[in-house]
DNA sequence: ATTATTTTTTAGAATCAACTAAATTATTTA
DNA sequence: TAAATAATTTAGTTGATTCTAAAAAATAAT
């Protein structure tokens, strides 16, 4: 299997992600975006990915992912995920620090080590934002979710996911008492403007805006 | 404080090595050796760090560590050390696996991140391989040497002295692979007779007396 | 005290990953 | 459909880290 570089690495997984369910080719310019490198720069990128098989690169008409490629990003996401477990649950990390300490670690290239400590976190399914955490084979669990503001008042959920993953509404969430597997129930909606009044564990009031709900994954 | 480049780091840290004890100048070509890198590339690199200051560099007369830079080698230390703490304590790898995935991890910079390790494994003053782990301020803690016989089965050390430094008895310790730097573990002690079965450097099994023992100071 | 040897440095080139500026291709608009 | 705009690529540069080959300085030997 090629062995890829550092930046090879984060590029590959940003291509990843950004096929996520569209099936479309990935365009340059979101590339560029993604990584907040240039377009120029992203163009060299692609051409080494594509002489090393992850992806099928066609000049002007963007990269979609090989299996291959696939298969080596799922192990990249698959060591940022369980390194993200191990901080919030061993260092007590609170889940909007992680991100950037689990960007490093992800690279950390020792196959050996992601098994003991997949081991030592004991497999866990999913990470600390609710997200899979993919198998050694690549395989991932999924669970039907939907936003928050798909439910109707009455309807019941337990939060498992975010959509924005950003430090600054995973600060919000936690401010406000929201968490991954908080359990929520729909209060009330406001027809005009969509937002919604939630009860939070059976005790915890708040109201949130539709975008904030949006931005919320659960499972019903 | 100036930051250092991941190849930096790793210079740092065998110059550190190589002054430690001696007070005399580090040479190119003992670095070199150190590195595996050539001579021409490691006079660039003294130049780098003569520039960010963590090294004393007069052409041809090799380096001195400075104040500064001693304090970042030692912190680079503590991280290699306290990631050997959690790969063998917590991961259950062997001491001797060890080294290679440290000297990755090593490199990751979030100073929460090994507060929070240090705190999770219990603040541990020693590595696997019985090197004092410096704290926050690069501060260690020294082991007084002690003979041999008189540790306990299960404790590990590593050979630093001899009393009888005899030709006879230095042959004797060079004839069963013993010498100044190994890595011991005591197997067993005989009660009876006071003599012991030790590991030296994780894979050669030796008896030796109690006198021979006693002859050999290790520091735990 | 010269000469020979060893050590170290300089000069120039390669690779990786980023950049800017300019050129090229694709897409949109009039 | 031709011109304008947007997206993308190419060419050339920079900085970091390595290398080889050659020059220079320090040290050892005669």
């Amino acid at each position: 299997m090629m062995i890829l570089t550092y930046a090879e690495e984060n590029y590959l997984k940003s291509i990843y992600h950004l096929s996520e369910g569209g099936k479309k080719s990935v365009s340059t310019n979101d590339i560029s975006n993604e990584m907040k490198t240039k377009p120029a720069s992203v163009s060299d990128m692609l051409r080494k990915l594509g002489e090393k098989l992850v992806i099928d690169y066609r000049k002007y008409y963007g990269v979609n992912i090989t299996e291959e490629g696939k298969k080596m990003a799922l192990q990249i996401i698959r060591k940022h995920r369980l390194w993200e477990v191990f901080l919030v649950e061993k260092l007590r990390f609170s889940w909007d620090e992680v991100h950037e300490v689990a960007e490093e670690l992800e690279h950390v290239k020792s196959p050996v080590l992601m098994q003991r400590l997949d081991e030592f976190l004991g497999h866990p399914k999913f990470d600390p934002h609710g997200d899979p955490i993919p198998d050694e084979f690549g395989d991932l669990k999924s669970r039907p979710r939907l936003p928050l503001n798909e439910l109707e008042v009455h309807d019941a959920g337990q939060i498992v996911a975010v959509k924005d993953s950003s430090a600054a509404f995973l600060r919000y969430l936690d401010k406000v008492g929201a968490y991954i597997g908080a359990r929520i129930k729909v209060l009330d909606k406001v027809e005009f403007d969509g937002s919604l009044e939630i009860l939070v564990d059976n005790k915890k009031n708040l109201f949130m805006s539709k975008e904030v709900a949006a931005n919320i994954l659960v499972l019903q």
